[in-house]
DNA sequence: TTTATTTCCTACCAAAATGGTAGTATAATA
DNA sequence: TATTATACTACCATTTTGGTAGGAAATAAA
């Protein structure tokens, strides 16, 4: 019940590339001492959810796709972490006796109250 | 980042436990279609942190230790989860920069924030 | 006191998840 | 077109998780 290092780093990541505006991997990876092989998969998820943009080539590198403020923390971590719920049931659901189990109350209200507090901080917040 | 089974299922025998006052490993077994010798594991921790009282010998088995309403969720699903951080900074805090670190900051935010729902409900509010 | 029953303890083991590496292909630009 | 940086695919070792097996110790009833 621990979040991934892939999603410690993700955090990083976007916390640089809200500081820095553009960083090629070397540049993250060198100044977080993380390999760069392991950085790249990390980038690599962030780039395919939309959360960055990336220029191939000399010169090329990282930059964020939106505002600072445009980025709630729960959007980035749920691209490593997933939907971050704790117990199967609460997001998928087949089960049938949801409405009057308690254990599925108590656990969704859990999700939600995380969920909550993950939304309604941004990356602007952490800078 | 899921509660692990052992933690689903230490919920589901303290419900159990809770609602029928004394049951063996086999009653549990059979009404919860859990292998006997998982769940013996489970109730192993259980018994050692205290939650639960045993009974050797032929008619024995286990009952609650104390008030339904002195049980916190946490309480019971720290048994099995460990202290629930996600995030290992927060509780070993051996790190100097914490003070400083908005990552930190947001991530015990998140820990007190889930910490909180868990220990404001008991088992009592399961039942 | 013996026997049936039930918990307690130790040691395994397979499968899945996690963290990380290697090599090569592809794209951009100076 | 050479250089440099990202993109993709395939591995692999370690740890965690979920679960099993066998026997020892305790208890209470017969």
């Amino acid at each position: 019940m621990k979040i991934s290092s892939k999603g410690r780093y993700a955090l990083i990541i976007m916390i640089d590339l809200a500081k820095n505006e553009y960083m090629s991997l070397k540049d993250i990876s060198l100044k977080e001492n993380i390999s760069m092989k392991y950085l790249e998969k990390v980038m690599s998820l962030l780039n395919k959810a939309g959360l960055v943009k990336a220029t191939h080539g000399k010169y090329g590198g990282y930059k964020l796709s939106k505002k600072v403020e445009d980025y709630k923390i729960g959007d980035i971590l749920r691209v490593t972490e997933g939907d971050m719920t704790l117990m199967p049931c609460v997001k998928d659901s087949t089960c049938e006796k949801k409405d009057k189990c308690s254990m599925y109350t108590f656990y969704n209200g859990l999700y939600n109250n995380m969920s909550d507090y993950m939304d309604n901080k941004t990356l602007k917040d952490l800078i």
